[in-house]
RNA sequence: GCUGCUGUAGCUCAGUGGUAGAGCGCGUCAUUGGUAAUGACGAGGUCGAGAGUUCAAUUCUCUCUAGCAGCACCA
């Protein structure tokens, strides 16, 4: 018998026979091992215990202990074990997929009744019984026509189709949790004892369409989470419990920053507070994008749809355009508007005014522009995802040969703009020619090799996100991470020659000649209400003290300190501090609870021994901690903490 | 838009085929207190909108609307 050399990660090698298990590598190490077993990775690849070895080969065992390897194995056993719990429950339940994704998995089932939150736990107790069986997984090759034949006798259509959709050539693996039988692709565990029964939680029932088309069936899809012990379950359950705690929705309401109302769903009713965060982050970027050399324009809010038709998005858009019908009493011709989705075309009509020479280029073009998209209803989420907002636009109309420059100029702009909002990581996805695209090939060479380039110069890191730019052009998309490791595409750099040359702008260059400009979309922040919400998330509330609504308030604890409390907040208020009095007839302990809880950062505390000696006690947010400091340090420092960053 | 769930006081939520309750908040009064809730009293609701069944609907049914989770979209 043929015989494999297997080399472990100590270096060591040992001879086998061909053929060899992973679960007989390791019986002969020890009996231990080969109990504590989960998996091996063999040549790099991850190895089902069952699995033989056919060539030599570099092997690791892995137990419970490697994280990495553990984690994708209960996860994906459990995924199985859940739909075998499922169809012992319900068994006219038709299986379909049920991958592993982060922190867990999900299964997506076809079943005339729907499934209940109360149903989850029944679930759940059904497969930890499965569990405590202990029975062994097993797996064995099929060939199509006997899984297809298999599948049809079982009345399993989803698994024949996709069965139907894999490749001729590969080998269908079967795998079954005691007789419990699914098509996949493995590795598994080698028992369902081998899952910790105590570390796992179904979370939610949601729709979900069969191969994420909307227009095939729509599946039930269980989620449920994993881990390798239930300390990880306990503190993924901790993390979910702090992201409701920072949810913007709810601190939105328990600052008064906004509400919306059903009159006007998927837009922003602004209070005093949020507004105050609003305007302040908008001077902010208005600064910085001035001093990056913008000129701020303003375009109109309804326009023809003529000009909607000229740059295509009649066409391509028209179902998430507010249309705006205006038939006046006298007027012969109904005229047809639409709210703007976008800034884009109306920029374009301010470069098309006047000749443009190619001195004038690069000429970088900035509006807060308000637009209006009517996003699918189920689509709208807090002031994340709105049916009116405005972006932090921008284009600029340039040369090819200046988008490399551009596109620099641009990831330096925004990385120092993220800095300054306390967003330090952010990630770059370079999305590059699609497979349906207009333009030469030496045309995208260039494009792309000038955004590529670009991001190289910034020295910063990029994922390749190939085929997925426009039909026209490379873009960039910038995602940030938050205080929670939660990721949001904010930023945008998208290059494109096409909407100059369907509203015909033109430069004059050199030559004489006209010629057409590169329009480079780009945005930072994306949307300021998108931008907040996040700002909120990631701050829990605590916004740093310059964008703060609300900065300092000034209490009394004695109703004699009442004048000095006014005389402190007049002071703070000249040095550019919002501050607030709060002289109600209520103790300090209710008004240090009170604006705690509304997140205000800083509490100047004013009772007998302030007012004689012309001090104040400072509380800071979150700190338990108070000092005593006199009146005039303390207003230089708050007048320092309100400046923004790009003014200290 | 699709699947499922939800809509009761400003907020969080109980509850019922015979037109409603709690806590917090709000108002009034008393209390002038030292860093996360002082006490008493009081006001406040077309029970999301419309239709149907019923002697009677906040409760049951249907339609619409908005929200929530996910999918599909996306700044």
């Amino acid at each position: 018998m043929a015989s494999v050399s297997l080399t472990f990660p100590d270096g060591n090698a040992r001879e086998y026979d061909a053929g060899v298990t992973a679960a007989q590598v390791a019986e002969s190490i020890s009996k231990s091992l080969a109990k504590k077993a989960i998996s091996a990775t063999v040549n790099g690849e991850h190895w089902d215990m069952q699995w033989p070895i056919d060539s030599d080969a570099s092997i690791a065992l892995h137990t419970m202990a490697d994280d990495e390897q553990a984690n994708e194995l209960v996860r994906h056993d459990l995924a199985h074990i859940m739909a075998r719990a499922v169809q012992e429950i319900w068994p006219d339940t038709k299986v379909t997929i049920g991958p592993v994704i982060k922190d867990g998995w999900y299964y997506d089932f076809d079943s005339k009744e729907s499934f209940t939150p109360e149903d989850l736990s029944v679930i759940e107790k059904k497969m930890r019984e499965i569990i405590n069986k202990r029975e062994p997984v097993r797996t064995e090759i099929w060939d199509r026509a006997r899984a297809i034949a298999h599948y049809e006798a079982n009345g399993e259509p989803y698994k024949v189709e996709l069965i139907e959709s894999i490749p001729g050539d590969e080998p269908l693996r079967m795998y079954w949790h005691g007789d419990w039988q699914d098509l996949c692709r493995g590795p598994h565990l080698q028992h369902t004892g081998q899952v910790p029964g105590d570390s796992f939680k179904l979370m939610s029932i949601a729709g979900a369409y069969w191969r994420g088309d909307s227009d095939r069936a729509m599946l039930q899809r269980i989620y449920g989470v994993a881990f390798t012990g239930k300390e990880k379950l306990k503190a993924h359950l901790n993390m979910l419990e702090e992201a409701a705690k920072r949810d913007h929705r709810k601190l939105g309401r328990e600052m008064d920053l906004f509400h919306m109302q059903e009159e006007a769903p998927g837009q922003i009713f602004w209070h005093p507070n949020g507004w105050s965060i609003y305007t302040e982050l908008q001077d902010y970027m208005r600064r910085k994008q001035r001093a990056a050399g913008y000129v701020e324009v303003n375009t109109p809010q309804v326009v023809d749809r003529k000009l909607w038709e000229a740059s295509g998005h009649w066409d391509k858009y028209q179902e998430h355009m507010f249309i705006v019908e205006v038939d006046e009493e006298h007027a012969r011709e109904k005229a047809i508007n639409a709210l703007k989705p976008m800034n884009c075309p109306c920029h374009v009509q301010i470069f098309n005014q006047g000749m443009k020479s190619y001195r004038d280029l690069p000429l970088r073009m900035a509006e807060f522009g308000s637009c209006s998209r009517y996003e699918p209803s189920g689509a709208l989420h807090g002031i994340m995802r709105v049916r009116g907002f405005t972006q932090d636009d921008g284009h600029i109309f340039c040369r090819e040969d200046q988008i490399e420059a551009e596109c620099a100029a641009f990831i330096t702009y925004l990385s120092s703009v993220y800095k300054d909002l306390g967003f330090d990581n952010f990630e770059i996805m370079f999305a590059t020619r699609p497979e349906k695209r207009v333009g030469s090939e030496e045309s995208w060479d260039h494009v792309e090799n000038a955004l590529e380039n670009a991001i190289k110069v910034a020295g910063h890191p990029y994922t390749l996100d190939e085929g997925e730019g426009a039909f026209y052009g490379p873009k960039l998309d910038f995602k940030l991470t938050d205080a929670i490791g939660r990721e949001w595409q904010c930023g945008t750099f998208q290059v494109d020659p096409n909407l100059p040359e369907r509203l015909d702008a033109t430069y004059v260059a050199e030559d004489g000649a006209k010629h057409r400009p590169y329009m480079l979309h780009r945005a930072c922040l994306g949307s300021f209400e998108r931008f907040i919400g996040i700002l909120i998330e990631n701050s829990a509330g605590k916004l740093p003290f310059w964008l703060a609504p609300r900065q300092v308030v000034v209490a009394s604890i004695i109703s004699d300190a009442d004048d000095y409390v006014h005389e402190v907040v007049a002071a703070l208020n000249a040095a550019g501090v919002r501050a607030e009095a709060d002289i109600r007839n209520e103790k300090i302990n209710y008004k240090v609870r009170e604006h705690s809880v509304g997140k205000v950062p800083v509490i100047l505390a004013v009772g007998a021994r302030e007012v004689e000696e012309r001090t104040l006690t400072v509380r800071r947010l979150g700190e338990k901690q108070t000092s005593v400091q006199g009146l005039d340090d303390v207003i230089a420092g708050l007048k320092v903490d309100a400046t923004p960053p790009d003014l200290r």
